[in-house]
DNA sequence: CCGCATCCGGGGCGATACTG
DNA sequence: CAGTATCGCCCCGGATGCGG
């Protein structure tokens, strides 16, 4: 809110993006696409109401979020991120893969989860080891929500889970879920200690990061 | 200070990153490398003494910044970034890169200003047009300091000025100093407006962007 | 139900003064 | 030089209310 008042494009970002809870929210329109003001909430567990009003507000003013009013049917107001919003992507994944360090060792008591927050690490750590090879879907279940990583023609998405089926699926708590997604842990370590993996392992490991099979084809720059 | 209470790598890391402040310090340790307090609180122009205090303290105690007590003969403290806060460059940049175009407008009255702020736009913009030609040094003249940009075997480094003599000398206000840095000015035209060039003129031209030279070496994927 | 506005207590922040 | 001490103020957090 209060200007940092320095001419350097660090503090004029800052000034728009510094304030509490500014850049959280800028994660779940990144993460979720456009959203209802109640959707927003839900993913900012620990917001009071008025500050997520405020902050949309400025981020509007600034150009980073754009309002909407979703037609009739609905009825709902829809807040999107701006082009210059989407611009935030790198910023937000840069600080998001520094603190990937700071997870292993679980939550802390108290703290909130959801399943979409693992899209950070996600877009980090996994690639298709088969790019060439059928689509395939891959559902990890932590906390109430589900995330679903989509590869089709060597692009990975993700999106909403628990709607469509998956080929695999990975149940579990959002530790060992991140453990082995970031490869810290082996699925078959991740299982011993508690990690469930149904429906197509092969599905499974061919996404996942970790020693690298047989005939797979690693990239020369990487 | 107070923790978002959300296991997410973003949130953690704004736990850490997020007061006031705290992203502008790393930027001058970033910039400065090790320094002494007198030298931080110069570079963060608005900061309160207590405050400057109990960042570094938090960062320190994050294992991010390290304090070291300087050998007798000059018997200053100094802080420097950790190899875990060194890792906060690329976060930074991005941000920094994702305010550059917040500069246009010039600063508003009463905003600080410091030359090696300017850093971030030049890690952006510029690259040597030469790089297998002789070392080459340009000074940017703005505000009471200077910034020294050298180029030596196609490797771009920045450090204070006014120590040693350079090729070439841009002197003026930052805003058109960081316009032609960026680009959205070409050296001539920002001349116009009151921008200083003396010295070897083709120096500065070797290093600033804008439309390629005749002979110019561009690369395939940039 | 959705999208806020209002009210209030506590603490982070800003500015100045002071000290080993 | 490198901080600590103190004091307002305003931002933030939490709860509640309320119009569409």
């Amino acid at each position: 809110v209060r200007s940092y008042g320095q001419y350097c494009s660090l503090a004029r970002a800052l000034d728009l993006l510094g304030d509490r809870w500014t850049l959280l929210l800028v994660r779940e329109l990144l993460l979720r696409g456009p959203s209802r003001y109640t959707d927003l909430r839900d993913g900012l567990p620990g917001v009071a109401t008025n500050l997520l009003a405020e902050r949309l507000r400025s981020l509007e003013a600034a150009g980073i979020v754009a309002r909407e009013d979703a037609p009739p049917p609905v009825a709902a107001t829809l807040f999107r991120l701006t082009p210059r919003g989407r611009e935030l992507e790198e910023p937000v994944q840069a600080l998001a893969r520094w603190g990937v360090p700071l997870m292993v060792d679980g939550p802390a008591p108290g703290d909130a989860f959801r399943a979409h927050w693992m899209t950070f690490p996600v877009e980090q750590f996994l690639h298709d080891r088969l790019p060439d090879g059928p689509p395939v879907r891959l559902e990890c279940r932590a906390g109430e929500e589900a995330l679903l990583i989509e590869s089709e023609g060597g692009e990975l998405h993700t999106g909403p889970g628990g709607a469509a089926p998956a080929d695999a699926v990975l149940a579990g708590p959002p530790q060992l879920i991140l453990g082995t997604l970031s490869g810290r842990l082996q699925l078959a370590d991740a299982e011993v200690h508690g990690l469930i993996c149904s429906g197509d392992r092969a599905a499974a490991l061919r996404l996942l990061p970790g020693p690298p099979a047989d005939g797979e084809h690693v990239r020369d720059g990487d």
